[in-house]
RNA sequence: CCCGGGAUAGCCAAGUGGUCUAAGGCAGCUGACUGUAAAUCAGCCAUUCGGUGGUUCGAAUCCUCCUCCCGGGACCA
């Protein structure tokens, strides 16, 4: 507690946007912590499948710089969002089920494995924070008033589908309610993924129209929710277009993340030592000569070991150049370049790294039966 | 409720009475080749065609009923 206290504007500032791939509003923080505003911060989760590492890695590990700057951390579990999307079969009840249980315990793990306070995280269940919440809906309609239906059809891309795709009149209402989300639950602080960049900007848009639950800082001007969004970690797959067209980044991203619905794309975090092995050697990994931007296992190295302050250290036999070790993301990348050091060293180095980095959560899923039981209720729903 | 169109492997999809123990593509799996993966090559991958009953020597293919999906329309005192 005291620790957050002693932070600087600028070093709480510096926590607040680092490591991240964009940060809109950045330029607003330093005056509200200097006035002393209370930050509230929200990243909404859907509860689809298992938890993977872009959601218990990237995203707690935002979660962990904010705890560290005095912010107060809210983890919003979607559950509605979910039941609208047609995630988990669509049954209410059991996706609040998994949303306390599973959800909730792997979330906890993951961030204390990174060094954050589980104790300390807020969980809000989305059925509950809309129940006899008359000011939640008039704000749903306060957004939606403000802003078009194009929009919010061009903005369904934040609940992984692509426009022009065929869905029911309930996937509209999902984005103008996740940018109601943020204001009723107080938010000046959003964050998400690269691919949530458009209900947050809406959530920007209409904040200074809001008039039931605006945004306000200390001496009560009405606020823009700032918005942090993080890398989306590359899925271990080839990409579906290889080479990738730097034209058509934008459009590709989303396509290339790691995904819960590609098994092989993703680790999750209570995934074994032998089966992270075993995905990180089927991974895509292409030679130095095909360029490094889209190199998934670099990808990871940056984000979950270097950008988390850990080092790499590859074990390697003495005629394949012996045991080496990297400080820097840029130490890698020159040795991977040069062809000094092999991608199936690289992959080796990284699978250690990931086992010993998601062990805590591992022995979490595996030490409690009753933490193992809701696992096994998911896996059993998918 | 009415009209029309559908329902074939994880996905897309051919096939409209026998040669269908169901083409092809994607995905997936295995092996070969690479000190990784990818690419490439070889192999594997629906005894079964939404369910039911029937016609027939013989049905995924025709008929009955049922279930579900899609499009349109009707109802809305």
């Amino acid at each position: 507690m005291s620790e957050t206290t002693s932070l600087s504007v600028e070093e709480s500032t510096a926590l607040i946007t680092r490591n991240l791939e964009e940060v809109i509003g950045a330029e607003e923080i330093p005056a509200l912590l200097a006035q002393g505003l209370p930050l509230r911060h929200y990243i909404g989760l859907e509860i689809s499948g298992k938890l993977h590492l872009g959601t218990g890695l990237m995203c707690m590990q935002k979660v962990r710089d904010l705890q560290r700057a005095g912010v107060h951390c809210i983890i919003f579990l979607a559950d509605w969002h979910t039941w609208i999307n047609d995630k988990l079969g669509g049954d209410r009840e059991r996706i609040k089920r998994v949303a306390v249980g599973y959800f909730k315990e792997g979330l906890k793990a993951s961030l204390a494995a990174l060094g954050g306070k589980p104790e300390a995280l807020e969980f809000v269940l989305g059925s509950e924070l809309y129940h006899h919440n008359d000011a939640y809906w008039e704000t749903l309609i306060e957004v939606s008033k403000n802003t078009t239906l194009n929009r919010i059809m061009r903005s369904i891309s934040i609940m992984g589908r692509s426009e022009g795709e065929s869905i029911d009149f309930a996937k509209l209402i999902y984005p103008p309610m996740q940018v109601a989300d943020i204001f009723i639950l107080r938010a000046n602080i959003a964050q998400g993924g690269m691919d949530q960049r458009k209900a947050h900007v809406i959530a920007r848009d209409v904040a200074n129209m809001l008039t039931v639950a605006p945004l306000r800082d200390s001496t009560g001007k009405v606020i823009k929710p700032i918005a942090l969004h993080h890398h989306l970690l590359l899925g271990l797959d080839k990409p579906p277009q290889w080479p990738v067209d730097a034209e058509k980044l934008r459009e590709l991203r989303t396509a290339m993340k790691m995904s819960k619905s590609k098994p092989r794309s993703a680790i999750f975090i209570h995934d074994t030592p032998d089966e992270i092995r075993a995905k990180m050697r089927k991974a895509f990994c292409p030679p130095p000569s095909d360029g490094l931007d889209f190199n998934p296992v670099l990808d990871w190295a940056e984000h979950l070991i270097f950008r988390n302050g850990q080092t790499l250290f590859v074990a390697r036999t003495p005629e394949n150049g012996g045991n080496i070790e990297f400080e820097s993301y840029e130490a890698l990348t020159a040795a991977y370049s040069d062809g000094s050091l092999h991608p199936m060293d690289l992959k080796n180095a990284m699978s250690e790294a990931l086992i010993a980095l998601l062990e805590p959560v591992r022995k979490h899923f595996g030490d409690h039966a009753e933490i193992k039981a809701m696992w096994a209720e998911l896996e059993a729903m998918l």
